[in-house]
Order: structure tokens, then C-alpha cells, then sequence
DNA sequence: ACCTGAACACCGTTCAAGT
DNA sequence: ACCTGAACACCGTTCAAGT
């Protein structure tokens, strides 16, 4: 039922495994942006050994987003097991936000990315499956508010995680913060809900980005 | 203290407006990866002269997000004057999602964008500014509860307007019942928040790209 | 002063030649 | 079967020549 994965040769096997490490490491060192010849460099392999593999260096990236969600998705599974139903969702949903946070230019790619691409929607619809049997627990333990779903939990996920990454160059408790304000829109109504953290200044940008750059570039990724 | 517009030859001014008006145009239409021959084109000039007028094709951007912004506050202004502080405020917040909506690929740029650029940063400034005064007056009123910042609104709107994009595709009201969620998220405790809408499944994913995109690209902006 | 388009540089992708 | 790097295509950017 899938071809797709028949054996490959031992050292093509061990060429592909070498790839994706290395773009993995390298694109959260500095972004989607890193060249293709830096990534088949650093993997020891020329650039088309690169294409063989992966016919695009979108597909490479696609491929590492699907690692990740595969991850994600097993993590999902041991909560489900855990005694506090309500707190094993969140505790998810944090997980997911910190591990963005390590390499959130990947999930930014996947704005855009799960419109097409068949592979990211099955590891995306797993992510979702499991998603969806915490917050049931949780919806039964009385910890979230009934009328919301998993998809309105992933969204406001992706929310966080997208400016996770401009914020936590100012203080990483940012994202925390934010992530207790999600924890406040989920609450059944009546619940306090407190916020960790104090929110942030415009002058707290300003003394980020002022000193530093003279008047650099825009987009990391152009 | 601004020697940065001293007048222009009138031809280049013209020129100017028309290369602006021409890229806006064509990144809603299409994002932002069209190319800067295609803008200049369309604005009836060479391509030398779009990089006399903005020094990157990251500047080009910059300016018209710089340009939205400034519109942004000056509808926040208005909205100052309202009766109805807490209703004036979320009036603001939807009002900026719409227009988000309009052209989301802008917003998406900006996420990298203002880490540098100084223009960028005082335009946002003034938005923040013009939020803070709707913010104060929706907590004053009792609508808004009162250990939330400016900073925390603009970052969860940043949120919403990122997915926006991705789930309007699917159905359109997916982006209020986010902006329902925000609204729990800042309603004083107790207060009780319907959400507009329902959830979106992960069968409306499938749906909505399984048949269209055969194994397509990934990112709109490579 | 400003406009223009040919030329340059860079990077993703292909492919003929190798093993 | 798979690997490689030179060659190609594309697109942002520069610049010498024009007005």
C-alpha cells in the first residue's frame, strides 16, 4: 500500500539521514534561508545527492516538518495517559510552543506549506488526533470549556508560536505569558485565570532592535 | 531634522506613488514573491528606477507596511472618541484582522521586519500607542481586564492575522471565531463569552486541498 | 537629477559523465 | 543505483550611458 518507501542502498540510506540532520541543524541556527550547498557541505554529500533525495528544498524542509509533527504526535500519546486531564493538555501545548521556539522558522513554513502538500496534512491530521483526545479528557474533567475544539487549540497555538520568535529576543517569558492567556480563552468562563509575567513596552522593542542594527535588513527569509 | 524628504523632482514623485501603488497591488494579489521587474513594469517604469526610490525590495516593502500602519492609527484615533470604550476597542482589534485579511502577506514580512528597520518601528509605535489609549479606556470601563498590556493584545492580533490567512481559505469565520477566543482571553473572569461559529475539522483541511494541489509547492514566498 | 536596460551575482535546480 | 560538480535559469541589484 506504500511504495514509496522501498529499500534504498545502504549508503544512500545513510546520505539521506546525514541530509536532513544537517539542514536540520543549520536552519535553526540561522533560518529557512541557509543555501543549499551549505546543507549538502556540511552533510558531505555534493548538491545533487541533495535533490535525489529530496526533489525540492522545499520537500527537505517538508520532510523535517513531518519528523517533528511524528514527535509531536508521540509526545501527545504518553499524555493522554496522565492523571490530570487538564493539565496534561496544556503541558502538550506548552511542549509544542517551547519546541518551536527552538526552531520556529519550520512552523512558519508550514503556514503556507500544509495547503498542498499531502505528507505534512497525515502527520498534521496525528498531531490533531491526539490533540483531540486531551482536550476531550480535559473537556470531560471540567478543566476546558465545552464549546471549543482541537483545531481552535492548534490555531491559537500557531498563533503564539508564529511571534514566539520576534518576542523571546526580548524576554522569553513573553511567550509563557502568552500562552496563560491562552489558557484564559479556554477556561470555562468564571475561572480566574492569572498571568504569569508582565507584558511588554514599546520601549522594550526600542532597546532591542535600536542599538543593534544600523539599518539592516528586512525579512530573514526573502 | 528630517533632511530624509527634501522635495522631489515631480516626475520622481509621481514615480514614486505609482511603484507603491503597483506593488501593493500585486502583493495582494499574489504575495510577495512576485518579482521586482513584474512591479516595475506594471508602474510603466525600468527596474533601475524602483531601486533609486526604494534601496531593496525589502525598503519597497517596508514602505507600504509603513504607509498601512499609519492608516491603522489614524482609524484608532476616531475609535478614541466612541461611547462605547469596550465595544470601540474590539472594534480596532476586527478592523486590523480584516485588513490583514486583505493583504496578510505583509504582516507575515513584518514577524522578521521590524527586528530592524527604524521606519517600521515608529509606525508600529504609533499604532501601539493609539491601542494602549483604546486599552485603558475599555479596563477603565470595565470591559477588559486589567492586568493586560497593549503589547499583549497586538501580539495575540499578530497571532490571529498569521492563520488568518491559511483558515480563511477553508471558511472565513474561522478568523472571528478567533478573534471570539482573543476577546475570552481579555474579558474580566467571570464574565461569560460565546464563540461565533464552529470549529473547523481536520476533514475540512483534507477537503479543502486534497483535490486541488497535486503534490504542489510548498512556500508561497521561497 | 533622474531614467533606463544591459550586465552581474547569487542560489535553486538539472544533467552528462563518472563509479 | 547512486554520486558529483559544472552548467543553466531565475531574480534581486548595480551601473554606464542616456536625457
Amino acid at each position: 500500500m506504500s511504495p514509496e518507501d522501498r529499500q534504498l542502498r545502504a549508503d544512500a540510506e545513510r546520505n539521506r539521514r546525514r541530509l536532513l540532520a544537517a539542514a536540520q541543524a543549520v536552519f535553526c541556527e540561522r533560518g529557512l534561508d541557509v543555501g543549499v550547498a551549505e546543507i549538502a557541505q556540511r552533510a558531505g554529500v555534493g548538491r545533487g545527492t541533495l535533490f535525489r533525495n529530496f526533489p525540492t528544498k522545499d520537500a527537505l524542509i517538508a520532510a523535517i516538518v513531518v519528523e517533528r509533527m511524528g514527535e509531536a504526535a508521540s509526545r501527545g500519546r504518553i499524555l493522554v495517559e496522565a492523571q490530570d486531564p487538564g493539565a496534561a493538555l496544556f503541558e502538550f501545548v506548552d511542549e509544542l510552543a517551547g519546541r518551536q521556539q527552538l526552531d520556529r522558522a519550520l512552523f512558519e513554513a508550514v503556514a503556507d506549506a500544509w495547503l498542498a502538500n499531502p505528507e505534512i496534512r497525515a502527520a498534521h491530521a496525528e498531531v490533531m488526533e491526539v490533540l483531540e483526545q486531551l482536550l476531550t479528557r480535559a473537556q470531560e474533567a471540567g478543566a476546558v470549556r465545552a464549546d471549543v475544539g482541537a483545531m481552535d487549540i492548534l490555531i491559537q497555538l500557531k498563533g503564539v508560536c508564529g511571534v514566539a520568535g520576534a518576542f523571546s529576543q526580548i524576554d522569553a517569558a513573553i511567550v509563557e505569558r502568552q500562552l496563560d492567556l491562552m489558557r484564559a480563552a479556554l477556561s470555562v468562563p468564571g475561572t480566574p485565570q492569572p498571568l504569569r509575567g508582565r507584558t511588554p513596552t514599546a520601549q522594550d522593542i526600542e532597546r532591542a532592535y535600536a542599538p543593534s542594527a544600523p539599518s539592516g535588513r528586512l525579512a530573514e527569509r526573502s
